[in-house]
DNA sequence: TTTTTTGCCGTAAATATTTACGGTACAATG
DNA sequence: CATTGTACCGTAAATATTTACGGCAAAAAA
């Protein structure tokens, strides 16, 4: 009876170059690739790392060339993997326009993508912090926000806001007749807007950091 | 003088078949597959429409079997899925473990799909932030930070530093005969190790955080 | 300790896949 | 209307790629 054991550091080194070959170029690479990446110096040995990764229903293959095709995460319980189609396009913008439509294509800077994970609703955007006044909750200018799009938001979300046609991220608390949008930073002070006035954009989700 | 007409029908019929080829199997079809798809009877026919999305730099081709790459999104419009060339996979990591290689099996806990503008080296990985000891910085406890993975650093970087077989996150600082690491934290004290004892596993690139 | 699996090597044959050559007909462009 | 690109066909040669055989040493599991 065949035994399938775990995964080895040699078995998973070569699948990770085949997950990076198939990220980068759009195809896995050949059986001669891989042996060359390696130092192989028989193809043999490259096909043996195959049935082995193919045992173990890490990937699976055709007939042809490059027909590597990477399982999904489900069957493997070591880790979890993203496969393809797991990702979104997510847009840039710069600025939340007060009147016009969200994701009128004049406001859009650029495209991320990013794994769906992050993301968790269909129409999440990211946008560009501008200024401190969330450095408290470790939001800090040049960081890129992702927001969910919605017009209210729960107590204490920290939500996209929109003052004066300015865009600006801040924590948002309710009150009877009106709201505080209240930026994290000592140095600030919170804005007291009448309810009717209060435009929220969206609630932050998540944030991303390039240094 | 080559002449660049705007893309044909045939010719997006042709791109579509391939992209979601691409997409289904995680590898482009074949020459004679794109032609038993089409009912074309030469091979010809089908490498004619090849060089045509290629010169119209909708596609991109290398030596080898199956080597058709896909170009970016904004030119072929074709489905709002990520193009593969726009992204990389990085392990996730819980911990860097003292004297084992990185990538280590064992360590990587899941797999995340980025944007390659996120990651910019190849070999990144992303590591769970525990505790609080660079909160100042705006890195908390849960963050996921982007390490590219290198044993020194300049001063004043924010790297991913090994103290008595701990992981931690701290800011670089050296100094003639020891190393300084230091939590932006106010609550903790500055390490002080000897240079030769001060093992460096990368430089912190970035900061994602889901809320 | 015996057995199985891993991780390698080498060579040759079998196949899959692409390219090169040379055509025809027609639509679009200048 | 001459020219260029599109959209097809057929055949054969050239390559790229995989598979099949057989074998060895070391590590891991039973």
């Amino acid at each position: 009876m065949l035994k399938r054991r775990a995964v080895t550091a040699r078995q998973r080194e070569i699948l990770n170059y085949i997950v990076g070959k198939q990220q980068g170029d759009g195809y896995p690479p050949s059986m001669q690739e891989i042996a060359d990446h390696f130092g192989f110096k028989s193809l043999t040995t490259v096909a043996d790392h195959l049935h082995a990764l193919e045992r173990k229903e890490l990937i699976s293959r055709s007939a042809g060339a490059r027909t590597i095709t990477l399982q999904s995460s489900e069957k493997t319980k070591v880790s979890k993997h993203p496969y393809p189609n797991e990702t979104c396009i997510v847009p840039v913008i710069g600025t939340v326009a007060a009147g016009t439509p969200m994701m009128a294509v004049e406001n859009i800077e650029d495209y991320y993508v990013l794994d769906k994970r992050l993301i968790k609703y269909g129409d999440t955007y990211m946008l560009r912090v501008k200024g401190d006044s969330m450095i408290d909750a470790h939001i800090a200018e040049g960081d890129h926000v992702l927001v969910k799009p919605q017009s209210t938001a729960d107590p204490h979300d920290i939500v996209v806001a929109l003052i004066d046609n300015e865009t600006t991220v801040k924590r948002f608390i309710p009150r009877d007749e009106y709201v505080i949008l209240k930026p994290e930073n000592k140095l600030l002070k919170p804005f007291i807007v009448p309810r009717d006035k209060c435009r929220i954009a969206g609630k932050v989700i998540g944030v991303i950091r390039n240094l």
